[in-house]
DNA sequence: TCAACATGCAACACTCATGTTGCACTTCAT
DNA sequence: ATGAAGTGCAACATGAGTGTTGCATGTTGA
């Protein structure tokens, strides 16, 4: 595990560390070399204060990450991948991992040692979300013989493209129908 | 344009700025924060060289962006986007970009502010992009509904996603006839 | 050949981020 | 209420990267 309640902090200090993992997204989203000041001003706590709290600069980042891919997981999850209907819980884990990472993108994209906490859970990630591709493919959705290493890697990449979207705020769920749509039928005309 | 023949290069300067350029790439693509000492020893060179040619950090990584979206933009006239057949223009142009893409991954990412030559070359790109999936549409490969912007950005995607395949070395040409599979008829199964 | 060009090397000034410490002051938990 | 925990502020030490300059030494090209 990571640091997670090593001592039970007071109220006033956890609602700090949040303030700070929050303005380090957003800061950090901006320009991933910004200083620790700028993010000490976007979170309105002094700079020593992050210090107090994460050792380091790379120290934060990995708390970041981390946290950011705890929610991931948990957006997956709250798809119920394993037991609602394939396309079902494509579209539901979809719809949920889009709003979870346009709100984290930084976090979720820093590269992380394989030995950190938020690679293992991206890697449990990846399974389960192999798991629910097969549970598909065996629906007859996808191709019985398409290589579902490749699926996952298209449907990520699919995902990634849709937060790219110039700044109209589609709503999530438009988004996921249009992911899963490409995702299993292309560009092609319906034939 | 941008600092394309100032003055004309004695040729063992050109060849400095060459091996710059190419070990900027290979250092900055591992880790985008190095230091120019560690460029310039990438490519054994001394510092104090890159930056007579180079006036600054962030000139140098201009004119890396702008010399990779030459190569680009190279790579896709060479599938002569207008003339040929539109798959074999999309088959060849995917083969070669992935190439190029490959090789120059790091300066054909970075984000350049949007009066930069690199960035007209890459909204030029897209352009005749779409135009080589509008051709496409109209004979029939595309849906005649998609939406084209979109067409172009999966596209993109996909092979942006191809990169990242592992280790292996995959040839091109395998590599983009996936991608154009994938890209007309998604993943499901070819009814 | 020879003069302009190019490079390596060493040294320097400058800026900026990081990480630490001490102290006064506020907030929380009981 | 009271002590412990948390915070802001100021100051400091350190380290690293950037950009510049001068000079001696190769290299190129006409």
């Amino acid at each position: 595990m990571g640091e997670t309640a090593a001592q039970p902090l007071r109220a006033d200090a956890e609602r700090s560390v949040r303030a700070i993992l929050e303005a380090a997204e957003r800061v950090l989203a901006e320009d991933p070399g910004a200083s620790m000041e700028q993010i000490a001003a976007a979170a309105g706590v002094a700079r020593t204060t992050i210090h107090r709290r994460f050792a380091s600069r790379q120290a934060l980042i990995e708390a970041l990450a981390s946290s950011a891919a705890r929610r991931l997981a948990r957006a997956v999850d709250d798809g119920r991948p394993d037991t609602a209907p394939p396309l079902v819980a494509m579209h539901r884990i979809t719809a949920n991992v889009l709003q979870v990472k346009g709100a984290w993108a930084f976090a979720l994209g820093v590269a992380q040692d394989p030995d950190s906490e938020a690679a293992a859970l991206q890697r449990d990630i990846a399974v389960r979300c192999v798991a629910v591709l097969k549970r598909a493919q065996d629906a007859g959705l996808i191709a019985p013989d398409a290589d579902l290493d490749w699926v996952r890697r298209v449907y990520y990449a699919l995902i990634g493209e849709s937060l790219h979207g110039t700044d109209a705020p589609t709503d999530p769920d438009t988004l996921a129908a249009r992911i899963i749509d490409t995702l299993l039928h292309g560009t092609g005309p319906h034939t």
